[in-house]
RNA sequence: GUGGGUGUAGCUCAGUUGGCAGAGCACCGGGUUGUGGCCCCGGUUGUCGUGGGUUCAAGUCCCACCACUCACCCCA
């Protein structure tokens, strides 16, 4: 038997009702606060996302899925959406006349790691991106978006985590800081922060390893390194949470994996998933647009891992299967041909019908209407043909009554549409 | 990419030192010649993850692969 590709997965019925909640939810209030949908390729040039996501980054180091098309272009499936929405952003200009543009997308995302719970080969993502504002008032409407969404799914047990990292002007001075005392401490680290110690020494704020945490006990803070700029945005963004009464932590490690980010950073965490404790993460990317080629404008943004969104919605999720209003039960072929009209006729006017096509005893017929959680069933068979009317048993109470077949289809739309 | 665990019916799982592949739930039929849920009776479920090997004999032992899962790593 041909099986699916590891780390891709399907969404049967049964759990597509719950994505498809998070996402008429998610749309519903990104459209409210004015965001409009972008739809981009899922196929991309490969330079644009070792442009954007950075050379040094485990995503385009080892995770993305590229390869050679018929024409010999490197290309990349898209291992998330900011790239593509900042590429479309410049190439359509969308900054003019206006820069300001709340923009999303929701898809499919690909990433080449060892697939574990809550982390799929291919994953979805509800991207949103604020482009071309620089306040601060920008990143604390989107932590805002984040735990409105999470509340409205009834999500508990998340919390908020900020965080800044500092501007073009006073991050190198912190990363010279850190490097310096990450010298100091060299032979304790693990072999992987010793990597990054030189490369990318913020990674290293991150590490998990219990000797690494250690040797960091007296690291510098990237908060006391902000310039008067950043401290001041920061600040912004807290007094705007605390005054949306949005609780959050401030965690001077959360660094993030993704070269663009400055300034505003933020995840929402949750202890149900395991080892993957980020639902949704993001934060602001100043010198992206410019490096990519466009204005030298401002943008923030998050990403929300869907698949994760949706086991935490589904902890406290209502049953969402559909039922029908209608079952109809026919009995003998006569009965069947008029029973099958009456179901297209429903189906058309609204109704949610169900029915039986085989020839299959009135009681199992009832069973499955049961099964299926029907409402009403209608029940046709010789008697009913020949006296002209059909009987609507209320699954409920029990109680049936005759529907005349004359005007049958218009009688019981508008009894169970109304 | 590295290490540990798991894989038997649609689902949850049992299966002894290698000796006829099982239970509960679900499903189907009957009790009720045309009335669901509860109850009673009966019945069907299977390439034992896949492919090799050892053996008179493999669900059981060995090897490889695949998938799931936990941790590392990383992030959504």
């Amino acid at each position: 038997m041909i099986q699916l590709i590891r780390g891709f997965r399907d969404i049967l019925p049964g759990e597509v009702e719950l994505w498809q909640k998070i996402e008429r939810e998610a749309r519903e209030l990104l459209e409210r606060f004015g965001f409009r949908e972008i739809r981009i390729p899922i196929l991309e040039k490969t330079e644009l996302f070792r442009r954007s996501i950075g050379e040094e980054t485990d995503i385009v180091e080892k995770e993305m899925y590229t390869f050679a098309d018929r024409g010999g272009e490197a290309v990349t499936m898209r291992p998330e959406a900011t790239a593509s929405i900042v590429r479309a952003y410049i190439q359509h200009k969308l900054y003019a006349p206006d820069p300001a543009k709340r923009l999303y997308t929701i898809g499919p995302m690909f990433r080449r790691e060892r697939p574990q719970k809550g982390r799929y080969r291919q994953f979805t993502q509800i991207d949103a991106e604020i482009l071309g504002v620089a306040s601060p008032l920008a990143d604390a409407e989107l932590v805002f978006l984040l735990t409105s969404l999470l509340r409205r799914l009834a999500v508990e047990d998340v919390s908020a985590h900020v965080n800044s990292l500092g501007c073009a002007a006073c991050r190198p001075s912190f990363r010279l800081a850190l490097q310096e005392m990450l010298a100091a401490v060299s032979d304790r680290l693990c072999e992987d922060c010793s990597r990054r110690r030189v490369r990318n020494p913020l990674r290293v704020l991150d590490c998990k390893v219990p000797e690494c945490r250690e040797a960091l006990a007296g690291a510098p803070s990237i908060l006391e390194h902000l310039c008067g700029d950043c401290r001041r945005d920061f600040d912004l963004l807290r007094d705007a949470l605390e005054s949306l009464g949005v609780p959050y932590v401030v965690d001077p490690r959360l660094v993030r994996g993704l070269d663009y980010y400055t300034r505003a950073t933020f995840e929402i965490q949750t202890g149900a998933l395991g080892a993957q404790s980020a639902v949704a993460g993001g934060g602001r990317y100043d010198r992206l647009i410019a490096e990519l080629g466009g204005p030298d404008l401002p943008a923030t943004g998050f990403a929300i891992g869907f698949d994760r969104l949706a086991e935490l919605a589904a902890l406290n999720a209502p049953d969402l299967r559909p039922k029908p209003d209608l079952f109809l039960a026919a009995l003998g072929e006569p009965a069947r041909r008029a029973a099958f009209a009456w179901y297209c006729g429903l189906g058309e006017r609204g109704v949610r019908v169900a029915m039986e096509f085989g020839e299959k005893s009135l009681k199992s017929q009832l069973k499955a209407a049961d099964r299926e959680g029907a409402a009403w069933v209608l029940m046709v068979g010789e008697d009913e043909l020949a006296r002209g009317s059909a009987s609507l048993r209320d699954m409920r109470t029990k109680r049936q009554r005759e529907i005349p077949l004359e005007g049958l289809v218009e009688k019981v739309a508008a009894m169970l549409c109304e």
